[in-house]
DNA sequence: ATAAGAATTGACAGCGCTGTCATTGTTTTG
DNA sequence: CAAAACAATGACAGCGCTGTCAATTCTTAT
């Protein structure tokens, strides 16, 4: 029933191991023959078998993802991402949840990873941010490609995709000048996220693109919590008007803090976005299910891990891969929580 | 580095296929020469090489967990509380994210499970609750249990592991009933779902035994979304009060909709919970996210989802599993979305 | 045209385990 | 106490593939 590498050398007329070279596309093969074995896959529908592979060979054919994060939309897309590569490639996906903040973290992760023979590791925040984590990883000779916050990556141990959060983030302050508002709050995540710093650089890069100065009163040091925003909005909100220090319009360092923001707003009686706009930033189903729906800024997460997951293949197989983007920057998406104010 | 079956049987003195008895539990092993060997396994830190044992044997030591469902938290939860079941019993985890609508899916996995050769399948709804489906797979002879929603199996296809909705969801009215309301409105869920007939049967069941008549006014039918419980709560505040219709408390078939009841409780200028109690279901991070805190039901999905994939490995192994719960009751999560009223 | 060199291909062993079946050890029974 | 019955153990092949290395074919330069 199902077709072994027998099946197809014999249907081609070559020996097993050309058959074997042409499936792990190694050189020295006449193009001929390598045409000739492909037809053959292709008739009797192929597919090396995982097991036998990872045991004849000194290479392994299986990357993990190894991830520790609450926001579970995320943890989904990316694992959804990183499977549509494994399949894609024959790979075979590891996943491995776990808590950052334990002891002995770094040494778990290492035996588990030499326990299954994985060949590389896709790595996000917090384990991408954590260069110490990274390194005692590559130094066992296992590949990893880390997905973060910035722009270019920050050293050379991995490849990395990143997500350009900080342009992401001054295009939803722009979008909020360009409404007209120049009040405009930052309320912050945790500053121990580096999409937290890179968020808040572009907010500051935006204001001063368009010379509005500054208010360190505008400035919330939250974290990435409902709880945060409702208290940030609320501390905000309660500024003096007359001293022309109240906000007009606040921009969330993720959505979950601009429902909050939404949720106090409401309890003031302050109404979205006549008089005030609140921007998030993830475009999680959560900013979807606010009223009025959020304005955010989109990530392409499945997107962003099916080509660090592609990336991280190619470097296990030793195969270069050119058409990988390595850097993705969110875009704006204006729904209904902000406007001009009136 | 790794220690190998061979290195097993030199320091037990025994031979390779009487290490490969102990470690799959067969019979015809005396119980001194297994003491003999489960010690060289410690002593060696030995673990079976699964490429090995799937390459050799006819059995299989995968099982896979095949979803489709919107609720990333769900997921997440029931997939780690799977992967916690297989890493305890030494099997691996085929993750299989799908799209129930689509055409073929019933032989699009069928082939997965196949080419990967799957011993079983830990099925939730919608997949879970399809009993075509079910029997497609299991007259393969592949293992499958079921989470559903319910208090016995519906059928003999396949062990179930049950969520008892329905006593929920009488918990819950109780509570609602015990806080002195008797005008208590219920927020559907899709009726194409098992759970949303289910919590409405405890809902009906919990107002008979309470000898409150049902009004079908009260009843609004929805779905699992937001929206749906903004609608509903609009929909029912609207009653007619001097008909006595307008209810004290809504009781919303999942945290979702009772959070947008709650919100277009907060649109109508009516305070929770002294105008008005709502309560949810699920206990998602979602309803700690609201405000006030939702009253819901929790359900330990990933409690639930490691036994019933012990369950499963028990089946695909064929020794029995006496431990195993095969009903879970939610529990009700008292928070500050309900009260009395006032 | 021909030898040296390079490119291509194949034979064969073996990865770590399980299935089969033969062998040895231990009881039971007449 | 011998024979039959059964329990425990081991020898060996082979799962489907890859790594090594030798054999073959094709180039190229002389």
């Amino acid at each position: 029933m199902k077709a072994t590498i027998n099946d197809v050398a014999k249907l081609s007329g070559v020996s097993i191991k050309t058959v074997s070279r042409v499936m792990n596309n190694e050189p020295s093969v006449r193009q001929l023959t390598r045409e000739k074995v492909q037809a053959a896959v292709k008739e009797l529908n192929y597919q090396p078998n995982l097991a036998a592979r990872n045991l004849a060979g000194t290479k392994s054919y299986t990357i993990a993802y190894v991830y520790d994060n609450p926001n579970a939309y995320y943890v989904i897309d990316m694992q959804e991402g990183i499977l549509a590569a494994c399949r894609q490639q024959g790979f075979e996906l590891l996943i491995n949840p776990c808590d950052s903040q334990q002891e002995n973290i770094t040494e778990d992760v290492i035996n588990t990873i030499k326990q299954a023979r994985v060949a590389g590791l896709v790595l996000t925040p917090p384990f991408s941010e954590n260069p110490e984590f990274v390194k005692r990883i590559t130094d066992l000779d296992i590949h990893v490609v880390r997905i973060m916050s910035g722009d270019t990556a920050p050293d050379e141990l991995s490849p990395c995709v990143m997500v350009n959060d900080r342009d992401a983030a001054q295009t939803i302050t722009q979008h909020l000048i360009d409404l007209g508002h120049n009040k405009i709050a930052f309320i912050a995540g945790g500053a121990e996220h580096m999409s937290t710093i890179e968020r808040y650089k572009g907010y500051r890069r935006a204001l001063k693109a368009n010379n509005i100065e500054f208010n360190k009163n505008l400035l919330i040091e939250g974290e990435y919590s409902f709880e945060s925003g409702v208290n940030g909005a609320k501390q905000l909100m309660s500024l003096d008007n007359a001293a022309e220090d109240r906000p007009s319009a606040i921009f969330s360092c993720n959505d979950e803090i601009a429902a909050g923001a939404l949720f106090a707003a409401r309890l003031m009686n302050i109404s979205i976005p006549e008089q005030l706009s609140i921007a998030g930033f993830e475009n999680s189903p959560f900013s979807r299910q606010t009223w009025p729906k959020l304005t955010t800024a989109n990530q392409p997460n499945k997107e962003i891990a099916k080509n660090a997951a592609s990336l991280l293949i190619s470097q296990v197989r030793k195969q270069k891969n050119n058409n990988e983007i390595s850097q993705y920057v969110p875009q704006l998406v204006v729904r209904d929580s902000t406007g001009q104010l009136s």
